[in-house]
DNA sequence: TTGACATATTCCAATATGGGCATATGATCC
DNA sequence: GGATCATATGCCCATATTGGAATATGTCAA
């Protein structure tokens, strides 16, 4: 009773076969039994997954005479996109980042792309 | 049985209240207690997410004393800001189309016969 | 209609998860 | 040493989740 079931896309997407099903329904729309080939998975189980996409609005469906046709609503996934950007300042301060921009830089044409690193120290 | 417990960053995401564990411990290091009475969560919850966060390298600890320092280690966080990267492509042409959609019926019938592309029903 | 096909749903068992509470561990100070 | 602060862990309970198998629903074809 932790929160309302299964009601966001990050619930959803943490499912990595649900993540290749986002995947493979990113491309083109496709009917279950595609999914259930593609995927190697049980069809019930694919519906299943299906079922918690479309709740969340990953994924859309159309039918298509006796098949439905799921395509990935790549716009559901913006705001877990947009969430995790928010640390891209924290990570691009990171060592290796660091290290690997330098050598970038290096071996590049060194016409300006260069900017120093945020020296921001937030203790408290 | 479906996965191995916790095992990756998607799933420790999953979770509201580590995603604000995450999002407080971004800017600086934190004690524990300062998670307890910034989130107002109870302190034994605070020291679980940690735990689920620290089993997938989404937080580093480090002792100061009698306390544990946290902070986000926001290198974990790229692939998962990847992965929903993947569909940048497909939601800017959403975006587009819903534009382009909205300028249409701007243009055209602003309160007549406009189509929708989906007709919706689901439910059941 | 009946039958075949495509997909969805239901039931069940196993397991994972989170909260609350009590308690254990670890570190500091006396 | 003992007392105390800060954090972690263990236990119990309620709920969520998943897979599997069987079955139900819906659609087409003849």
């Amino acid at each position: 009773m932790t929160r309302a079931p299964g009601s966001d896309a990050f619930h959803a997407v943490a499912e990595p076969r649900r993540r290749a099903i986002l995947d493979f329904l990113a491309v083109a729309e496709r009917p279950v039994g595609d999914i259930v080939t593609a995927l190697r998975l049980a069809q019930p189980s694919v519906s299943k997954h299906l079922r918690v996409l479309r709740e969340v609005d990953l994924v859309r469906v159309r039918r298509d005479g006796r098949r439905m046709l799921y395509r990935t609503n790549a716009d559901a996934i913006r705001p877990m996109h947009e969430w995790s950007g928010a640390f891209e300042r924290y990570w691009h301060q990171q060592l290796h980042r660091i290290k690997a921009r330098a050598e970038a830089t290096f071996r590049s044409a060194p016409g300006g792309g260069d900017q120093p690193d945020k020296p921001k120290k937030s203790s408290r």
